[in-house]
DNA sequence: GTCATATTTGACTATATCGTCATATATGAC
DNA sequence: GTCATATATGACGATATAGTCAAATATGAC
């Protein structure tokens, strides 16, 4: 029994390798080919052309392209996801950490371009009546992710909907102002051209989270860990 | 000749009238359908039923689906710009020029769900490679708008990549911010929830003009006309 | 080698959508 | 009324795309 088991695992092994290898073919394919045309205009033949499968083998790993886009979005925002949190590992002051979230997305943003163009178009399609199917979930848990680490360093613990405002406020301005900067600026300036940017909005959202806070919380003053703050 | 041109022009007048009409049920329908399916699956048939008009006259008054949405953004974008514009009227304080700017945007979103999403999805659009031709016009022209009123109010002229960041960062963090709260909280909770935010943003903009300005600026402290700021 | 199973293929069908065009109607000059 | 012109129509042909399926191939157990 335990043989049989290790036999069967074995003959998965192979035969699963090449599977999941024309797995990643498909999905990166389909990466390249959203971020250049967008969602909806994208064709399974051209996905299938590019990871030079045949057309059949799209259908045997994906039941539709809703499909394949869910499972994209929930890989690519689950990466971006690990990427802020490592960031932020340790890291128990207020101030420092706004700045590592912010860090984070930038990081994420400027190195894989096509991913970035995915959350945008994903974002965008989420304030149609018509979304695809699942696009939702991500951006939730995402969004809950930033409200968690928030949530660690402020010993005064904000009600949800306050933690919620401020995670939408990060997630909007950073994606925001970095969708707008590359209209003009060069890709490559765009790094470069937040950085100046950064501080004033580190500053205006720990203002607006200390102000927040309750005068009567316990100890107020050293609730939030903060470096350098009035 | 004088009687012939006005006859010429009351000849067209009635006509020009109908047409103008069925033109903007054209634009009309589109408008809602765009907002509610996104801009690549609209499909013609459905925008001339719904403005209950023949196929045909679509393809009368516009060449092609690309034509209708150009226009439809220009519009947009424009009127967006006239809003902000005229709450701007006669403010020459920065605190309160950037408070009225934002203003205008939460006015025109709130109001007017359609062209928030339009507006959205346009912005989504152009981070594609194949974007939809005429798309960027007016977006550098709707920054370019902001640039103007914030010039207008900073005595020492700032150089133009730092008002285009300012821009940016307005425009960006506007947007990004309702576009994701909207993701949780209901259509209506969004204009109170973002007041609350808007102060934040305020200052953190503005400490970063301030930040901006060199410090040998000729009465830099009178430069920027601010009100309590420090 | 044989067999069973998992994976891949691309030609094919069915459908959806575009854009055209010959025709019909409305308008206004006369 | 008649005519010329502008506008509107929707059936139609051409094309594009999704998704299917029977057949081919690869894998691993024996």
């Amino acid at each position: 029994m335990e043989i049989e088991l290790k036999n069967r695992n074995k003959r998965r092994s192979r035969q699963q390798r090449r599977t999941n290898k024309t797995r990643q073919k498909l999905l990166h394919a389909a990466r390249e080919i959203f971020a250049e045309k967008g969602l909806a205009p994208t064709r399974i033949d051209e996905i299938t052309d590019r990871a030079d499968v045949g057309k059949g083998t799209f259908y045997y790993h994906f039941a539709t392209k809703d499909d394949l886009i869910k499972e994209l979005m929930q890989l690519i925002m689950a990466e971006l996801e690990a990427g802020i949190e490592k960031k932020c590992l340790g890291i128990n002051k207020l101030d420092q950490l706004l700045d590592m979230i912010i860090e984070g997305h930038l990081e994420f943003f400027s190195n894989r371009w096509e991913d970035f163009v995915l959350y945008f178009q994903g974002r965008a399609d989420l304030t149609l009546e018509d979304s695809y199917e699942g696009m939702e979930t991500p951006f939730l848990e995402y969004l809950e992710t930033i409200q968690n680490l928030l949530d660690s360093v402020i010993k005064y613990h904000l009600p949800k909907p306050i933690l919620h405002r401020i995670a939408c406020a990060v997630a909007g301005f950073v994606s925001g102002y970095y969708s707008f900067a590359f209209i003009a600026d060069s890709r490559e300036d765009l790094e470069k051209t937040f950085a100046s940017m950064r501080e004033a909005l580190v500053a205006g959202l720990g203002r607006f989270i200390r102000e927040s806070i309750p005068d009567d919380a316990p100890g107020k003053t050293s609730t939030i860990k903060t470096e350098g703050a009035k």
